[in-house]
DNA sequence: CCATTGCCTTGACTTATGTCAAAAAGGCGT
DNA sequence: ACGCCTTTTTGACATAAGTCAAGGCAATGG
């Protein structure tokens, strides 16, 4: 286990805070361990705090009447998660469980927000990391509403291969079914697409790992194409 | 026109502020004014400050490859918008373009940066904005990925009467081909979910004003249902 | 080594929604 | 009132993606 303060540090939110900052930030935030597939929190439940992901991942994710999951975001280490309702209002307004076995930092409301309201420097920080979740949240709309799923997947890949910096060669953090999820569709749909683009010499898929064999067609198709 | 300090006093972003303070915002701000279907800023534009609606409508959008678009937000007086790449990052995410003859209240970067660092109750609004906004757009995924073009429809529907007070009558402030872009859809099907709604006594359209006949049959529309 | 379990894939079918084209309705200035 | 333009509606059709059901595959544990 990593220490505390390690993790604050480097965490975005408090990043290039001075010491004694983070020392401050230090005493108010409490350990919680949790198993894989825990609840975290629930939609509605009143938001007492937020968290950060010391270790382990979490997903975020919104259930219809029928049961059918949607998830908005999967959260790994360094990543804040529930820090909306801290400042909008007191209500989380999705679901957060544990995906894998994980080690939160939790930051109770009160202690936080007389933190920030005496630190501009923090309370910067905490605007340019909401402020990129808003700029997320627009391309997921924008991608959800204007390209298809295939479109969808192919910009995911990329996004992975650029993140993984592993060459051509990305392999999946989460099962196919959270994936298909995550891109706003169900598994069948996203098992034929993959299947698909296989046919046509876009990626090779085995198990969890994808290669890409030809990026830029990739990105086309990411962009605005349609896969035949 | 409205004195601008009216403005700056009654916007959510400014609430609750001192009155030196909103002088000292006041100072900064400029006024800019836009025939209707002019473009405030593009995607991709650098950012050199962000907006607050004095009077008239914007609208917010991403245009895809092949020339559709899609609204994500149509802002009236009061809202800020081209907030988030202020703290974020340099370029705007998204397309900004007048619906009406609008007045526009303009907050350049460096001064409103420097204003915010000093200011911890309105680096505190500002984090309250960012944060409803983040909520506004976790509803709007969740009806795109996991509601069906009728039950976007409904929960907007619903959402205007909350909105407008005005009993089960509400009018679209928008054409419908925008309404349509907002549900992330096209006219026609909108069109044809309107008349269905109607065959059903749900509502009563007429130009672009709506009866709501059955509120809770809405309700539940938006919630999980399907239209037969 | 086999059985259980969860995850993934495949096939046949249904359906919601997009596309294209044309007509109808509405708004506006002359 | 007229013609012009935009917006909206309607119809016929195409298709992406969801549903249901069954089978395969792989990992885990007795």
């Amino acid at each position: 286990m990593k220490k505390i303060l390690n993790i604050i540090s480097e965490a975005p939110l408090f990043k290039g805070l001075p010491e004694d900052q983070l020392y401050k930030i230090r005493q108010i935030t409490i350990d919680k361990f949790y198993d894989k597939g825990k609840t975290v929190f629930m939609e509605g439940n009143d938001c007492d705090g937020f968290y950060i992901v010391a270790d382990g991942k979490v997903k975020i994710y919104k259930v219809s009447f029928e049961g059918k999951e949607h998830i908005l975001h999967i959260y790994g280490p360094g990543n804040p998660f529930g820090e909306v309702p801290v400042f909008s209002g007191q209500k989380f307004p999705a679901n957060a469980e544990t995906i894998l076995k994980s080690h939160l930092l939790f930051f109770p409301r009160p202690a936080f927000v007389d933190l920030i309201s005496n630190n501009p420097s923090l309370s910067m920080n905490m605007l340019a990391v909401l402020s990129m979740r808003l700029r997320q949240f627009t391309v997921q709309i924008e991608n959800l509403s204007l390209k298809e799923v295939p479109g969808r997947l192919a910009s995911y890949l990329v996004y992975l291969a650029d993140e993984q910096q592993t060459g051509d060669l990305v392999s999946l953090t989460i099962s196919k079914g959270q994936l298909a999820s995550l891109l706003g569709t169900i598994p069948e749909t996203l098992s034929r697409i993959l299947a698909k683009m296989n046919k046509q010499n876009l990626i090779e898929v085995s198990g969890r790992n994808i290669k890409l064999f030809n990026r830029s067609g990739l990105e086309e198709l990411a962009e605005h194409g349609k896969l035949q």
